[in-house]
DNA sequence: GCAAATTATTTTAAGCATAAAATATTTCGA
DNA sequence: TCGAAATATTTTATGCTTAAAATAATTTGC
């Protein structure tokens, strides 16, 4: 097995290298903390004003909107990682509301199948519309030819923090 | 006035540079809150198991450790980015059990200063030790090199997205 | 075949978050 | 000085969020 080179164990560091990573973890998450409550705020505002809306209804949507044939309503909480007792008041209010159906299965009486209504999907394409240009509209300024390398870098966060919370 | 060199106008870009940013911003909103959904989501749960307190008491506390002499309690909302109403319960409970006081100001009786006290401090260090070992081990994998390019990014994106609430 | 474990979903209790309205106090302006 | 605007804070109504317990249906193992 080779000695990974680019990631020493921490005992290699000296207390001051150590200090200055430390400083900056905390300094990351507190940006990252803050670009996503920023324009988080934001986009609900604007939800909430043009379309009496709020973001987690609009996530279910989007989550129905790729899945014509609908989707097994214990599918939602795992793709938008939130609790399942979270959801049945928002899929119960989508479905009053007529944005979504629920339908028990025939073959697993257990489980129910949700899927977007025409007028959901008529409702949603409005919405998700608006959303892109809002989104559009906060990052106009920060420089196009850095979007990918923020977004690579993210990914890479990403799996990070998830292979983290999968090992241990 | 000069003609903005950086940031030429939209109708500049042809359609297909268009789509592609547009896409990439929002993929770029997606991986922002994918990472903040994780990392919170595996701080708050250790808050919970190790200290029973939630993320939202911890961070009142964090600002009031730097403020020796307290803060009136106006500047908590700001400097939190949370509503006003929201700070209420929260303040009244860590009043209550001790972490916090809170004084009316004896030249404006409309104004009150909160006030860490001396367990509260104590407590705070301790919480604060482990929310930095936790992040640390979330982070642990992620390249040291690549921090500070990833804050500068981040600290672009969060000052060009203000700006954009600002200006209209 | 049937009891026990598993799976899907809902309910409950507690806390966070917002917006909007209410309350109380101070400041400002004619 | 006195009424109106401004400021600080709380209250109210509504909705999201979680964890843990409850309910209901299915699968598994003997």
């Amino acid at each position: 097995m080779a000695l990974a080179k680019e990631s020493p164990p921490v005992s290699s560091k000296n207390g001051a290298d150590q200090e200055a990573e430390y400083r900056a973890q905390t300094r990351l998450w507190l940006r990252l903390l803050a670009c996503t409550t920023l324009i988080e705020g934001e986009l609900r505002r604007r939800f909430r004003e043009e379309f009496d809306f709020t973001m987690p209804r609009f996530d279910v949507l989007a989550q129905l909107d790729r899945e014509p044939s609908g989707l097994v309503l214990g599918e939602l909480p795992k793709r938008l990682m939130v609790s399942a007792g979270n959801l049945t008041p928002i899929v119960d209010r989508l479905v009053e509301d007529g944005y979504i159906t629920r339908t028990p299965s025939t073959l697993d009486r257990r489980v129910q199948i949700v899927c977007m209504t025409v007028e959901g999907r008529k409702a949603f394409r409005r919405m998700a519309k608006s959303h892109g240009s809002w989104l559009a509209e906060l990052l106009a300024e920060f420089p196009a030819d850095k979007l990918n390398g923020l977004i690579g870098e993210l990914d890479e966060l990403k799996s990070v923090v998830k292979d983290s919370l999968e090992k241990p």
